[in-house]
DNA sequence: CGTTTTTGACCCGCGC
DNA sequence: GCGCGGGTCAAAAACG
């Protein structure tokens, strides 16, 4: 069956998509991981992780790469200190304010790499688009999370629209689009080729809605309450900080101001008995699932970015 | 029975 | 122009 022109979304070329109309700040660094361009030939994980400096993941862990662990503190209303385990046989996790985290109990967001690996724009709308229409372009950003699940909760329903095997790896990228209606949030979902163990999830958009769904399957032990505050502790800013990805510091809130409203880090022991159960990489599932569960990031700090820089031009 | 997943076909941009 | 690869569509199947 012939299908109608619809909406579909491409990767612009890396060559001029940052400095053209790139929303951030543009310049050639982005060049770095602005790869997923062109032929296509490197994947958006590698892209990031040449970004960081990192070449070979057949032998290295990401996370070897990462600054070294912080503990993960609670909001202010809260004095308690999470540890994360570092493997399954540690799964326990503490919630005490007095406990001191060490190097087995690396912060979440150790375990966590984020980063803006490009942008995409979406391609001619279901009925049509003029000659000369600029396509719409949104930022993307990419989370590599070690993890053996592919599918990650992160709080958002999901319906799945797609997968393809993609080049020169054995695992298939899946696609996703979020199913609330009027948003346009798309993402992708594809394990590394080069460290099965990590899982890069590229999302796309904005989420013109503020409350996510509980998922089917899901309790609220596995997730924070909609009516919960989501905080970003000050060491996570931190720590993303001392990612030294020069993006960053758009992305977050100046050292002097209050941590941003990410992640409410008292679900984490929740969090973590839903996977503690299970094999080799569920820490970083662990990490994974408070990751990528702040979508603060996207909903909150993009759009915040995208007005700077509106407001600044 | 409504929703989600699966999966082959199709569309499109790009390189040659 | 053609082939390739990424991304999406949409009918059918599966699921809850």
């Amino acid at each position: 069956m012939k299908k109608e022109s619809s909406e579909l979304t491409e990767i612009s070329p890396v060559g001029d998509q940052i400095s053209t109309s790139f929303p951030f700040s543009a310049g050639g660094l982005f060049d770095q991981f602005a790869i997923n361009g062109g032929a296509g030939e490197r994947s958006s994980s590698l892209g990031f992780l040449e970004m960081l400096g990192i070449q070979d993941l057949t032998s290295h862990s990401l996370f070897d790469y990462l600054p070294p662990p912080t503990p993960v503190s609670l909001p202010p209303e809260s004095s308690e200190v999470v540890n994360l385990p570092a493997t399954p046989n540690e799964s326990s996790v503490s919630s005490s304010s007095t406990e001191a985290p060490n190097e087995q109990d690396p912060a979440a967001l150790h375990r966590l790499a984020i980063g803006l690996i490009g942008k995409s724009f979406s391609r001619t709308p279901k009925g049509g688009k003029k000659k000369g229409q600029k396509r719409k372009r949104e930022p993307r950003i990419a989370f590599l999370t070690k993890s053996e699940v592919d599918h990650l909760e992160d709080g958002y329903r999901w319906r799945k629209y797609g997968q393809k095997a993609v080049k020169n790896s054995p695992f298939p990228r899946s696609y996703y689009r979020c199913t609330t209606a009027m948003c346009g949030v798309k993402k992708r979902v594809e394990r590394s080729s080069k460290d099965p163990t990590i899982v890069v999830t590229t999302y796309e958009g904005q989420h013109t809605h503020h409350s996510p769904v509980v998922p089917r399957g899901s309790n609220m032990m596995h997730r924070a309450p909609p009516t919960a505050g989501y905080h970003f502790g000050v060491p996570q800013v931190q720590q993303l900080r001392d990612l030294h990805l020069p993006f960053f510091d758009s992305y977050l809130p100046p050292p002097s101001q209050p941590p941003q409203p990410l992640v409410d880090f008292r679900h984490m022991p929740q969090i973590d008995r839903r996977y503690c159960t299970a094999p080799a990489t569920t820490t970083t599932m662990t990490a994974a699932g408070v990751s990528i569960r702040d979508h603060g990031l996207l909903q909150d700090l993009i759009p915040s970015q995208i007005r700077k820089v509106e407001d600044a031009s």
